[in-house]
RNA sequence: UCCUCGAUAGCUCAGCUGGUUAGAGCGAGCGGCUGUUAACCGCUAGGUCGUUGGUUCGAGCCCAACUCGGGGAGCCA
């Protein structure tokens, strides 16, 4: 029996096959959280009830030791799960050596060299059940509209937007690169078979240290026939809404475990925003409100607030250590007092990065040249205006794929479009209405200097039987992380490979 | 590639303007306690202060280079 079907089994028995996830122990009485992968349930282990010998085994056991415990199943509201075991019997599979991460916090790179381990740990349980959630949900909403799952090729002989961050490997004696999108082979695609999606692995050989950075991520592009940019926008808004609901009602569960404040997500079933390039530079720019609110004055009364906040923090810390300093205090005192000096050094740590990071974001949204690409900052200043993800189409197009098709009203836009992620996690889609005419895409290869003969099967799409289409591609990692609110994108994937990472 | 912060016990951290035997909590081991939720209380063990070189009577602390890591820029999903 699982964990999770414990309710099934209420006042009768169950036999639980799992870790010690913790144990805490009294004189006569064991508490062993046990963990099978499917939740996380307390077995009480009784002296009275279960004999000196199977007593002793449960008393032995240590963090991460592998059990079989029999027992009747009570209903205990005080427990996560609702249910504990009151064990009668206990089989030891194996008595584990000396866990290495501890109930206590652990830093980054200890975990990350854990990771094999970490994923155990109940936050990264919560996380990878959401992330689980989110694929089967974006499957689902493309297989029930009668999208065709088609896989690109992971090996490349092209590359579709230049070379420079390609992991380039040897193919029998050819260079050959790592796909850094499947999004050409998706058009043909689509011209095979309508509407299609693909779901695979991505490379991206930036030397980007950074929060929302992988060398390795999950990729969902899907390729529409003869849907224009805002029918791709629609298709875009209903993923993602079906996705918001998905996890909002299987995932309750995990999304407190993790503490994530679900109003945003409750607030992101309403419709997108879509505003132009133009309309978003205005408003990074501070010449166009958001509901009232300005975003460079936004940026300036945080500043001010995160100042006063830090002053307040290092008083307390200061107060908190003349406290520890006399002589006298109870143990137990100590450790708590150690405890919130360390929170309040965290947060010391993360103000201190605001009020490095808002100036440098005020003065880029002041002095933003119209033209230019969205930075991170520029996203950033954006998107804390919203409590939904915001959809921004019609960007220069010099600074967008050679693919795009120019807006016909306004040839100096690409019909690109990018969807922001509220709370500052930024782009968590890009994609646009593509380019139907072979001529102008021959100009852009030209001008892009790509090796034309690379293209010329891709050029044939527009050859022979060309239509409107469009398509984007979503970030799993970056969707992942920013519904589960986490602040980086490693605790995104079960094994994360970025620049500096690639162990376990 | 650039900017910035950091590396002290198995883990998380403290260590003042350079000064003699480097501290705490957690974890581990032992003992105590029938219901704990990061349980609690007592005792014990545990350190070549990232590496190399320099300054100094004296370096965990100052300087330089390197290695590794955090955050950011660029680039992007």
């Amino acid at each position: 029996m699982y964990i999770k079907e414990l309710a099934s089994a209420e006042g009768g028995t169950a036999s639980l096959q799992g870790w010690v996830a913790n144990k805490r122990e009294s004189k006569g009485i064991v508490f062993l959280v046990l963990r099978d992968g499917t939740g996380f349930c307390q077995c009480v282990v009784a002296l009275d009830q279960v004999g000196p010998e199977v007593f002793e085994k449960a008393s032995g056991l240590t963090m991460e030791s592998s059990v079989k415990v029999n027992g009747r199943v009570v209903r205990d509201e005080r427990q996560v799960g609702g249910f504990e075991l009151q064990a009668d019997g206990l089989e030891v599979y194996q008595v584990a050596e000396e866990y290495p991460i501890s109930k206590k916090e652990h830093g980054v790179d200890f975990l990350m060299d854990n990771r094999h381990l970490w994923l155990r740990s109940s936050r990264q349980w919560a996380i990878m059940n959401i992330r689980n959630t989110i694929i089967y949900s974006i499957h689902r909403y493309f297989q029930e509209q009668g999208f065709l799952q088609m896989d690109a090729p992971i090996f490349t002989g092209n590359a579709c937007e230049g070379t420079s961050n390609l992991f380039e490997t040897d193919f029998y004696g050819d260079p050959a690169y790592l796909s850094q999108s499947g999004q050409l082979y998706g058009e043909a695609l689509a011209m095979a078979f309508g509407r299609i999606y693909t779901f695979g692995p991505t490379f991206r050989a930036e030397k980007s240290k950074t929060r929302r950075h992988l060398s390795e991520f999950w990729m969902i592009e899907p390729e529409m026939a003869f849907y224009d940019i805002f029918q791709n926008m629609e298709v875009i808004e209903g993923m993602l809404h079906h996705v918001i609901r998905d996890v909002l009602a299987t995932n309750r569960r995990e999304l407190e475990l993790i503490g994530r404040d679900t109003a945003i997500l409750e607030s992101s079933l309403k419709p997108f925003p879509r505003m132009t390039y133009d309309e978003a530079v205005r408003i990074i720019r501070g010449e166009q409100d958001v509901n009232g609110v300005n975003s460079i004055a936004s940026l300036r009364e945080e500043l001010t607030a995160a100042t006063a906040r830090l002053e307040a923090v290092q008083q307390e810390i200061a107060e908190r250590e003349a406290g520890l300093a006399k002589p006298g205090m109870k143990k137990g005192e100590i450790a708590f007092h150690q405890g919130k000096i360390l929170q309040l050094r965290k947060e010391q740590d993360d103000l201190e990065e605001d009020l490095r990071n808002i100036p440098q974001w005020i003065e880029s949204a002041e002095n933003f040249q119209y033209g230019n690409d969205f930075g991170g900052s520029d996203e950033t200043v954006l998107t804390r205006l919203f409590d939904v993800p915001v959809m921004v189409y019609d960007w220069p197009h010099e600074v967008k794929a050679f693919y795009l098709k120019r807006n016909p009203d306004d040839q100096s836009k690409a019909r690109g479009v990018d969807v922001l992620a509220p709370e500052g996690y930024g782009e968590i889609v890009g994609g646009g209405e593509r380019e139907t005419d072979a001529e102008k895409l021959k100009q852009k290869i030209v001008e892009h200097e790509l090796p034309m003969e690379a293209f010329e099967w891709y050029l044939d799409l527009r050859r022979y039987g060309s239509v409107p289409h469009s398509g984007f591609g979503l970030g799993l990692e970056r969707v992942v992380t920013w519904i589960c609110k986490l602040k980086h994108v490693r605790e995104s994937i079960p094994f994360g490979r970025m620049y500096g990472r690639l162990l376990p």
